[in-house]
Parts: structure tokens; C-alpha cells; sequence
DNA sequence: ACTGGGGCTAACC
DNA sequence: GGGTTAGCCCCAG
């Protein structure tokens, strides 16, 4: 078994802060983790996420508020839609929903283009 | 050590 | 709006 990264873990922090009914994107969670440009480092900590983590990886979109597919199969990723529909998130009939609307925008990710997180 | 691909993204055309 | 390219770095063979 490949031993789970260190920055795992400070992913799940972030992830878990994304409040019920909003998403955020797997650049922005990288971003608030600390680590900028390694957005597909989050695909991969939500993959390897287990139930016991207690990590909302539903809340977590492409930069295009849409779901991703998975190598494992379409399974995860209907899962997800109704996850967020559960939560009152509303997707158009492209299968994407409005980061305006759900997107989680916290302080230091609106102000982001001062500084980055320390 | 090397290679091909991945739950991504921004910058291009 | 879509398709391609390059950069990110982790993962499985």
C-alpha cells in the first residue's frame, strides 16, 4: 500500500470546512491547503478519502462546476449529484451548477490575489 | 529509473 | 462555446 501523502491530510481540513449546500474547486481547495497549482493532487486525496476520514468530497467540483468522472466508474460521480441536490445545490441540464450561487468563498479565498495562505 | 495516465487548470487557438 | 498544449506532481505497472 503507497503510504498516504503528507499534505492529505491538511486537504481534509479544508475540505471538511466547505459548508453544506456549497462546493468549492479542487484548485481552490489546493490553494487554501497551501498548496497552489496542485489541484490534481485534491483529485487524487478525495479518491484515496475514506469513510472514516469524514471528508465531504461531494462538495468538491471541477473549475467548471461540474462533476468529474472517475476512473472507477460513473458509480461515485451520481452519487455525488445527488448528494448536492440533497444539499439544495441546482445543477442546469448541462450538468453544471452556478459557482456564483454554491460556491464556498471564504475571506482569504476572496482576497486572494494579495497573498497567499501562510 | 522510466512511462503513461490521472476526480485539474489556465492559456492558448 | 469547444479542442489542444503545457504545467502541476502523484500513482500503478
Amino acid at each position: 500500500m503507497s503510504p498516504a501523502p503528507s499534505s492529505y491530510p491538511s486537504i481534509y481540513r479544508v475540505v471538511r470546512r466547505i459548508p453544506r449546500g456549497r462546493v468549492a474547486t479542487y484548485g481552490q481547495v489546493a490553494w487554501l491547503a497551501g498548496l497552489p497549482g496542485q489541484a490534481r493532487l485534491v483529485g487524487y486525496a478525495m479518491h484515496a478519502a475514506a469513510p472514516d476520514d469524514l471528508v465531504p468530497w461531494h462538495r468538491v467540483v471541477n473549475a467548471q462546476g461540474r462533476i468529474s468522472a472517475r476512473s472507477d466508474g460513473p458509480g461515485a460521480s451520481v452519487l455525488q449529484r445527488l448528494r448536492l441536490e440533497r444539499e439544495g445545490v441546482i445543477f442546469d441540464a448541462g450538468g453544471r451548477l452556478s459557482l456564483e450561487r454554491f460556491g464556498w468563498a471564504p475571506r482569504a479565498w476572496r482576497d486572494r490575489r494579495r497573498a497567499a495562505p501562510d
